[in-house]
RNA sequence: GCAGCAGUAGCUCAGUUGGUUAGAGCACUAGUUUGUGGAACUAGGGGUCGGUGGUUCGAAUCCACCCUGCUGUACCA
C-alpha cells in the first residue's frame, strides 16, 4: 500500500504571533490586578473600544493602493477600510472627539487591550501584544504628566519590581526643538532623521549616533544607513549641549518641581529620550528595568524599556475643533512579564486540583460525592477524566504537577476510608473520611 | 524593506572528499507491575533531509531559483 500524499493543515503560527500558557498568564493576571487597584485609586476611570477602526480613523498610515498593509493590519469591508489597532492612543482621540460633549474635562480613562502592528517582530516583541494605557485628555497640567510617571512607580512596587531596578527616564521635545532652532536646523527631514539618530544613543552609544548626524553608518552586516548629513560642527553642538544633561526648559523644571512635591526620586533626565516622532509635542518618559533578561539560551538580552509616553498635545483636535490637549503613558504588558518570570524571587502561585482515580465506573456516585465535599471546601479537585487503568492515571496526575491523588476502590470502600498520596513524597495513607479535607490541606 | 547566516524526527543536533535501507539524545507509545506517577530496562511508532528544477550511474551532501527562520539594520504611531 502506498502512501497517500496528503496536505495537512499547518500547525505553524503565523510570523510574530505565539500562544501563550497558563504560567505567562498568571504572572499577567497578577499585573492587571495590581494596575487595577492603582488605576482606581488614582482616579481613572476604566474604557474599552473594539479592535478594529475605520483605517482613516486611527493614524497616518492609511492604507491607498500600493501598501494597505504598511504597519497595521487591514482590509476592505465593502468599500471602506478598516484596521486592527495599532495602539490604544488613537482610538482614545477617536473616542474623546465622539463623545466630547458629554465627558468630564479633564478625561482620565485607562485601558487594557491586544493592539495589532504589521512589522518584524524580536525577541520578546510580537505582532500581537496586550497594552496598557492611562491618560488624561484635556489639561495642560503638567501635574498630569508627573503623576503619571509617580503612577506607573507605584504599579511596578506593587508587582515587586524595587526602586533600584527601574527608573522613569524623562526629557521633553522641546529640548531637540530649541536645539535645532538655535542651531538653524529647519529642514524638516532632517530634523526627523536627526532625531531618530540621537533615539539610538543606547544601542549605538555616540560613535554611532554621530555617524548618522553625518553621512551615514555601515552596520555589522555591512548594509548602510543615510544620515542626516548635518555638519561635523553642528554634530559637535548637539553632542555636547546634550551631554551636559541640563533640564534647560520651562516645561522639565516644572515637572521635576512637582516629582518634588511627591518624593519622587527614582527618575533620571536623559535629552536621548525621543520616541514617536511626529507625536509628542512636550515631555516625554520612559520606563526601564535595570535587572537583566535573559532570553531562552541563557545569554543577556538588551531588554530597553516597557513603555513610555508623553504629552501630545494636538492629536485629539485633528478630529474636530476641540482644543484637548493630552499626556499619556503605554506599558507593554507582555514585556513586563517576561521580564518579571525572571526575577528569582517572583512565584507566583499555581493551584493544581487533586486527583480522584477511578477504579470503577459504577463507583462513580462515590466520587462524585468526595470531589463536592472538596470542592465545597475550596479544594481544587477533579474526578480522573476518562477511563484508563490506575497507572494512566498516576502519570497523569504526575504530568499536571498535581498535588496528590485519591485512591478509593474495592479495598477502601469496604471500611469507607480513602488512601490518600501525596505526590511530591510518594507517601500513602489511610484516611478518615472526616479528616480527608484537614488532611489534603496539610498538602497543598 | 536592506544585508549576513541558516533550514535533517515534536525538540536539540550528528551525518566524514557525493555511495546500499539517513542516525543519536530528549519527548511519545507499549511492556517489565491486571491497584500506583517521578528512576531503570526492553520493544515500538514517527522523516518527501524546507520546496522546485538542474548536474551525476547515484544527491541530505554540488549548482540555480523560490520559501521559511535567525541575527544585524531601517521603520516603529
Amino acid at each position: 500500500m502506498t502512501k497517500e500524499k496528503k496536505s495537512k493543515p499547518s500547525k505553524d503560527l503565523p510570523l510574530g504571533f505565539v500562544d501563550r500558557q497558563e504560567k505567562e498568564l498568571l504572572v499577567r493576571d497578577f499585573i492587571i490586578s495590581n494596575i487595577k487597584e492603582v488605576m482606581i485609586k488614582y482616579g481613572f476611570q476604566y474604557l474599552e473600544t473594539p479592535s478594529f477602526e475605520y483605517s482613516d480613523s486611527i493614524g497616518k498610515f492609511l492604507p491607498d493602493k500600493d501598501r494597505p498593509d504598511e504597519g497595521v493590519f487591514s482590509f476592505k469591508d465593502e468599500n471602506k477600510w478598516l484596521s486592527l489597532r495599532y495602539d490604544l492612543t488613537a482610538p482614545l482621540a477617536r473616542y474623546v472627539a465622539k463623545n466630547y460633549l458629554e465627558i468630564p474635562k479633564p478625561f482620565k480613562r485607562y485601558q487594557l487591550g491586544t493592539v495589532w502592528r504589521n512589522e518584524k517582530p524580536g525577541p520578546g516583541r510580537f505582532r500581537e501584544f496586550l497594552q496598557f494605557d492611562a491618560d488624561f485628555v484635556g489639561t495642560k497640567s503638567l501635574q498630569a504628566d508627573a503623576e503619571l510617571c509617580v503612577m506607573i512607580s507605584e504599579i511596578l512596587e506593587k508587582c515587586g519590581v524595587t526602586k533600584s531596578e527601574y527608573i522613569i527616564k524623562i526629557s521633553s521635545r522641546k529640548i531637540t526643538e530649541e536645539l535645532f532652532k538655535k542651531l538653524n536646523i529647519n529642514n524638516n527631514q532632517q530634523k526627523l532623521t536627526a532625531l531618530r539618530a540621537l533615539d539610538k544613543i543606547d544601542r549605538l552609544g555616540w560613535q554611532g549616533v554621530k555617524e548618522l548626524l553625518g553621512e551615514g553608518r555601515k552596520d555589522k552586516s555591512g548594509d548602510f544607513t543615510k544620515g542626516a548629513n548635518l555638519s561635523t560642527q553642528n554634530i559637535e553642538i548637539i553632542e555636547n549641549e546634550l551631554k551636559k544633561k541640563i533640564p534647560k526648559t520651562d516645561d522639565l523644571k516644572e515637572v521635576l518641581k512637582i516629582f518634588k512635591d511627591y518624593n519622587f526620586d527614582n527618575f533620571e533626565f536623559d535629552p536621548s529620550i525621543i520616541r514617536g516622532l511626529e507625536y509628542y509635542t512636550g515631555t516625554i518618559f520612559e520606563v526601564n528595568l535595570k535587572f537583566d533578561v535573559t532570553n531562552n539560551k541563557g545569554q543577556v538580552i538588551q531588554f530597553g524599556s516597557i513603555g513610555g509616553g508623553g504629552r501630545y498635545d494636538n492629536l485629539v483636535n485633528n478630529f474636530g475643533n476641540y482644543d484637548a490637549p493630552a499626556t499619556g503613558i503605554s506599558i507593554g504588558l507582555d514585556r513586563l512579564v517576561y521580564a518579571l518570570t525572571q526575577k528569582k524571587e517572583f512565584k507566583i502561585k499555581q493551584s493544581k486540583p487533586v486527583i480522584i482515580c477511578v477504579f470503577d465506573k459504577n463507583l462513580m456516585k462515590e466520587y462524585v460525592g468526595l470531589q463536592t465535599i472538596l470542592r465545597k471546601s475550596g479544594i481544587s479537585t477533579e474526578i480522573y477524566p476518562g477511563e484508563n487503568k490506575l497507572k494512566k492515571q498516576m502519570e497523569y496526575a504526575n504530568k499536571i504537577k498535581s498535588p496528590a491523588v485519591i485512591l478509593y476502590g474495592e479495598d477502601e470502600i469496604k471500611t469507607g476510608k480513602p488512601t490518600l498520596k501525596n505526590l511530591s513524597s510518594g507517601e500513602e495513607k489511610i484516611i478518615e473520611m472526616k479528616e480527608l479535607v484537614y488532611e489534603i490541606k496539610k498538602i497543598i
